[in-house]
RNA sequence: GGCCCAGUAGUUCAGUUGGUUAGAACGCCAGCCUGUCACGCUGGAGGUCGACGGUUCGAGCCCGUUCUGGGUCGCCA
């Protein structure tokens, strides 16, 4: 028994208890013959007042203490309305240290939120110990619990899925775990448990939901963690479209509305918005329905005037009331444009019926007319005219968009206004080769699906894709799901494809599939992401307990690490070329993995590069193990080859070049890595 | 990986045209103070100006290299 009561506990009909506290040392207030002791613990503080000083001997700030005393009522005069227990105080008897805090601390606590990062991530526990950002944990807590609550309400079951499973060929780049029991091959953690819930739907599971941990090894953003991430990943059978964004909305909504302090929230249903729309109307798939700004499309207007900047060209305009607004806004409108990499910005006031700004004397009288009816101009308002290629232009108004709606103070403070964007495009052309890629989701199912395929412009199908939006934050996307085994081979066939490849793939779903799949639907919506906007964080960091920082490192554990040699030799770094050292030559063997290696590639060498190779050699001769490493992000690729106490750095001990067909034929590479004995064997 | 910005006391920052002993606030230490709640007052300690090299009679300041951090683009099915 440390206490009996916690610090956000007492009140005025506790007056006259004797009671007992344990918490953290926030502040000492000396006064001479009276001190005053704020205890903080996980729920508030508490104020302890002393008359003995020598109780206080030795207790530092973030000292951990009991205490026990009487508690009184404060003077009227003494209250402290900023506390929940500040009507009463604890008068102590005792004291005891329950944990010293001996160094010097790196930051003030309740200002850990104004110090750099790096400081705050490599002193966590003391950062996390600050009540404005506990509270959030606290909050992530709450905010899961209440979801679990609503999933299951709903018929949904928490199913946990694999973290060491197969690297995924598709999105983004995989954390690999390499295997002991079977040397050379490496389980992946997984983007998302896509395949798996896919795999529950077609065992017969119908509502399936998980707070799942997703891993991808991609660089960070402020609203991107590096390397981990939840998701509320749910998926549905027999379900379409519309079911999911109905369960979506719902739980949403509920959510914000729970835990979003009273501010407006969308109400179900959530406006759908397709996704071309929102590309012309908002000039982006994320579009923040804050903003009451919308984009119109005057690329037909303009084609039948003569102004030759706009003529023949996409070109967008918005109107705002910019009424009052000096010179300088409308330089710095321009200063803006110039920076996001427009030509320029043009712009018409619209005053007393007459336009000012530079194009005017290119509109006829009736052309004016006409432009003012179609934008619904009135008097004082200024339309903006976004004039770019088809790749540029809607890119650009949604920019401009955003930046009218911020300086003209237009945004809607404290609301949550929710979309979905539908009806996203199946696939897309690359730019440079015109190949076909799916633009999002291999797996979503096309609208019209077989049909479609066969006889439709790939460019023309939709897909039945969804992403939620919320104050222009994409917090989930999701799919109904091509379930079709047929359909799905023609899906890849159009994206490249063969069969063959698709088998190799996801050759696990494939098989699935033809043995009876129901239709299904999901979505993942971003725990983080919900987090960063009930709080109102900047950071995504913010909401998470123990995050990587923003270079995926763990300043507090220090990871990623090196690790031991029988760490390596466990999962089979090197330890082949240990054990072949013994037998053979080190030489004849790193000579003929560099033979083994050309003859592999068709790679000739040059005289440096031999030269090189030769000197590498030399010193691979005092090591026991080495690995060759292909870079494929240099061109012309390169091999580095390391020894092994560098391979987990970056840092070379030479490196060759070699030419790009290197790429193609490369044996049993992973992720870039080979062993040296792979290529000797 | 590209580009931009920053690095000065424990923390957040200032530091003028290159010129004496590099400053402030908060924190820390000591003393005083019986009603504070970001208590107050007095005093004190605390610095390889990220590192290395260069220019100069002289560098926190200018130049080069490098390291670290932040942002951004690439990337993120």
């Amino acid at each position: 028994m440390y206490r009996t009561h916690h610090c956000d506990e007492l009140r005025p009909q506790d007056v006259g208890k004797r009671v007992e506290l344990a918490g953290w040392v926030s502040v000492i207030r000396d006064h001479g013959g009276v001190l005053f002791l704020d205890l903080r613990d996980h729920y508030g503080t508490t104020q302890v007042v002393f008359h003995d000083e020598r109780l206080l001997m030795h207790v530092n700030r973030e000292t951990v203490i009991a205490v026990t005393g009487e508690v009184l009522m404060r003077g009227s005069d003494t209250v402290n309305a900023k506390l929940a227990t500040g009507l009463v105080e604890v008068h102590a008897q005792t004291l005891q240290v329950l944990g010293k805090c001996v160094g010097m601390l790196p930051f003030e606590i309740e200002k850990s939120k104004l110090t750099r990062e790096e400081i705050r991530l490599r002193h966590r526990f003391l950062d996390l110990r600050n009540p404005d950002v506990h509270k959030n944990i606290v909050l992530r807590s709450q905010v899961i619990r209440f979801i679990r609550k609503q999933m299951e309400a709903l018929g949904f079951i928490e199913i946990q899925t694999p973290i060491l499973t197969a690297s995924s060929p598709e999105g983004a780049r995989d954390f690999l775990v390499p295997s002991r029991k079977h040397p050379g091959k490496f389980y992946a953690l997984p983007q998302a448990p896509q395949q798996f819930k896919q795999m529950l739907m077609v065992s017969g599971f119908d509502r399936y939901f998980q707070i799942a941990p997703c891993f991808r090894d991609e660089d960070a953003r402020h609203d991107r963690s590096p390397g981990e991430f939840y998701q509320l990943d749910f998926e549905m059978a027999f379900a379409e479209q519309e079911d999911v964004l109905r369960v979506a909305e719902q739980v949403l909504y509920a959510v914000f509305m729970e835990f979003g302090g009273g501010r407006f929230v969308s109400k179900p249903p959530f406006q759908r918005i397709t996704y071309a729309d929102a590309m012309l109307t908002f000039g982006t798939d994320k579009p923040d329905l804050r903003n009451p700004l919308r984009i119109a499309d005057l690329t037909d207007f303009f084609a039948q005037t003569d102004f030759p900047l706009f003529k023949g060209k996409p070109t967008r305009g918005i109107v705002a009331c910019c009424e009052g607004r000096p010179r300088k806004f409308f330089e710095d409108s321009l200063r803006f444009a110039m920076r996001i990499g427009m030509a320029g910005l043009g712009y018409l006031t619209l005053n007393q019926g007459a336009f000012e700004g530079p194009i005017e004397k290119f509109l006829t009288t009736p052309q004016r007319e006409a432009l003012i009816a179609r934008l619904g101009m009135r008097n004082g308002d200024t339309v903006f005219f976004i004039s770019d290629d088809t790749h540029h232009v809607n890119r650009y108004a949604g920019l401009i968009r955003s930046w009218l709606g911020d300086h003209l103070g237009l945004v809607e403070q404290n609301a949550y206004r929710f979309c979905f964007v539908v009806d996203f495009p199946m696939y897309e052309a690359d730019e440079e080769s015109g190949q076909i890629n799916f633009t999002h989701n291999p797996f979503s199912m096309p609208q019209g699906g077989l049909n479609a395929l066969n006889t439709l412009d790939p460019l023309d199908i939709s897909a039945h894709q969804y992403d939620v939006v919320l104050n222009g934050v994409e917090l989930s996307s999701g799919a109904v799901r091509n379930h079709d085994s047929d359909t799905m081979a023609r899906a890849f066939e159009i994206a490249g494809y063969d069969a063959q490849s698709l088998k190799s793939k996801f050759g696990a779903l494939y098989t699935a599939f033809q043995y009876g799949a129901p239709p299904h639907a999901g979505m993942a919506p971003g725990i983080d992401r919900i987090l960063m906007l009930l709080t109102g964080e900047e950071s995504i960091r913010d909401v998470i307990a123990f995050p990587l920082n923003g270079n995926a490192q763990d300043m507090l554990f220090n990871a990623p690490a090196e690790v031991s040699q029988n760490q390596l030799n466990d999962i089979h770094y090197g330890s082949a070329v240990k054990r072949s050292v013994s037998n053979e030559n080190a030489e004849d063997l790193v000579s003929k993995a560099f033979g083994d290696l050309q003859a592999l590639n068709a790679l000739t060498l040059t005289e440096d590069e031999n030269a090189i190779i030769t000197a590498f050699t030399r010193q691979v001769m005092d090591m026991e193990s080495a690995m060759l490493r292909l870079n494929t992000d240099a061109y012309p690729p390169m091999i580095h080859v390391m020894p092994l106490e560098n391979v987990f750095r970056d840092d070379t001990v030479c490196q060759a070049y070699t030419r790009e067909e290197l790429l193609a034929g490369a044996p049993a590479r992973h992720d870039g890595y080979w062993q040296v004995p792979r290529l000797v064997q």
